[in-house]
DNA sequence: GAATTTCTGAGGTACGTAAATCAGAAATCC
DNA sequence: GGATTTCTGATTTACGTACCTCAGAAATTC
């Protein structure tokens, strides 16, 4: 049986109030009589039944995310998977409150960002466009004692205590590996799509890309990259010039969004044989996945993102670090077979 | 707020014991009485608090982890995940005990199924060798009311409640999809090496892989598989005379353990360009990758199914069916880039 | 040494559920 | 219709922790 508060309060031979002060921080107790306590809790090897002291404490966690709106399959996914994550909101003592904000502006994340009241919220987690403001006003709420966790594209070098996603240097470095290789050793060009290199997601993949691009397979060049602000028409558009006017492109990266687009621009020419890997499993992703108009998919688990975001949020509320293990976010790689 | 039983009891117009009573499946209560506070459930939308319900009953769980003995680097990492189970035992309530047996030995499984107490466990996970004794001893153990979880190689057609690992005939063909695109339209033979087709996982792995390379690859032929018991002298072996004997081996797949070997053979003979693609990431797999030795390596994440094994089977021993969705294994497929 | 201030102990209630006891109501049997 | 059996209600204790109050001890100040 493990240890409880009474069995430390006899081992230090003080008083179970004494004890809760010294656990849970509160004044009252001299330097002395904490240490005693203390010495017991190693000693006993004592760890609060974290359930018990919620039941007791009756928790609740106010969670907000921010955002971004619009068509972006991989962002309306990822809202669903905070929508199941408030239903489980009873067992897990969270609120959780979606704020959606138009995609590329930075401006209308900031404007959510101020209107928060630190009183009433515990935890942030958001989509942050990498700009200065954004992170100016994420490192104000920080201060005022709120949680920030960023969620699939970090916030470099701001306050926040936590990036729930991908190293996407890697992910961009594991693209250019699989395309590289994919290509068997011809020489041409490789189109590169991206959203916005406003997003630290998309200048991290970019960058990976073309290292491993550069450094182990000299015979590929990159055309790009293209920004299309994850649009899918823009994308459809980008991609078909770029077909007609570069004459030796091989393969195509889409390191960014808009994947309907990508997929429109490829269905008229069934003529030559391109390597493409995109990002995110969604539904257009994994029919051209299927269809084999994609080679791979580079995909997050954003239900695993959304609930690591809750327990990192959760643990930092309560003082607490999370077990690094189980937070790391894996790059997935899916091929037609291994499609879960 | 979320109703209690003290709400449901109001709104049925019955008494706490009664709701208990209902609740927990007890018997003294009327069917019309069930039905009104059935009813109450409902309409409320009452459910369960798990954590005080455990902190009330202060239930454990015993379980009993089965899995190899030996050398085998995967399962020795498997039994390092199972150990830090344990270490939260205090947090799931669970007291956790693993049995390592000789690997390849069925009556060895059979012996300890057959030694435990039903009436003192209340769930096992094993790594099971698909042989009819060892079928019919899972069998005898669900018979008296032991959950019985198969972990890693699944055991079709037996009663255990779940499976915790992957989709293998996928794997096998993930596999076939990723040396079929590595070759680039070269033609040639693949060298298959297998652990024992008395395991079910092998067997489809090399079934899975069989079937991609004939349908999609044709100018790739298989050699093998070769049964090596796992032991990686006998894989470098094994390898080493296949790739003297047989000129045009292109790539190697390694549906099985003993990667060192392996490695070993590879080793000497930097004049060929091989494809390789093996299982699991251990520590001589992740330095090969690091290394160019191997190109590919297809992972399950066994940290991850020993976390889902607990959970299925604590379910299944509270009456609970666990939710599928968190309990799948994915397929992690692994380059030099996106290694964790 | 009296008046403070600071610390400590004892005791209680609460969280939501489980489980037990016991008394009494309702249904069933003879 | 009385005896039995089956059902139901009321009440209590417990799980491990949080948090509150109040009395009194100990240390500090004047």
């Amino acid at each position: 049986m493990r240890p409880t508060v009474h069995d430390i309060a006899a081992e230090a031979g003080v008083s179970l109030a004494t004890v809760d002060r010294v656990l849970n921080r509160r004044p009252g107790v001299r330097r002395q009589t904490v240490e005693k306590v203390e010495n017991a809790v190693t000693r006993l090897g004592y760890v609060r039944d974290v359930t018990a002291a919620n039941l007791a404490r009756r928790r609740v966690y106010p969670l907000v995310f921010i955002i971004p709106s619009g068509p972006n399959s991989f962002m309306r996914v990822l809202e669903s998977e905070i929508a199941s994550a408030m239903a489980r909101s009873g067992v897990e003592r969270t609120a959780i409150r979606i704020e959606t904000v138009p995609p590329f502006d930075p401006a209308a994340i900031v404007r959510v960002l101020d209107a928060l009241d630190p009183k009433q919220v515990s935890g942030v987690a958001l989509v942050a466009t990498d700009t200065p403001e954004v992170r100016a006003a994420v490192d104000r709420l920080s201060d005022q004692g709120v949680q920030v966790a960023t969620l699939v594209s970090d916030l470099p070098g701001s306050r926040r205590v936590h990036f729930c996603g991908i190293d996407n240097v890697a992910a961009g470095r594991t693209a250019g590996n699989l395309i590289g290789r994919f290509c068997g050793g011809r020489s041409g060009k490789v189109l590169v799509v991206a959203g916005s290199m406003n997003l630290s997601d998309h200048m991290d993949r970019a960058a990976g890309f073309a290292a491993v691009l550069g450094r182990e397979f000299p015979g590929l060049d990159i055309v790009g990259p293209i920004e299309t602000n994850d649009d899918a028409d823009t994308v459809r558009d980008a991609v078909t010039s770029a077909l007609d006017q570069v004459s030796d492109i091989i393969a195509i990266y889409n390191l960014g969004a808009g994947n309907r687009g990508l997929i429109e621009a490829l269905a008229h020419r069934r003529d030559r044989t391109l390597s493409v890997v995109a990002h995110e499993v969604t539904e257009h992703s994994r029919q051209a996945l299927s269809d084999g108009v994609f080679d791979a998919v580079i995909n997050q688990d954003c239900g695993h993102e959304v609930r690591s975001a809750i327990r990192v949020l959760k643990a930092h509320a309560d003082g607490i670090s999370p077990l690094s293990e189980q937070e790391r976010i894996r790059i997935d790689i899916f091929l037609r077979d291994n499609l879960p």
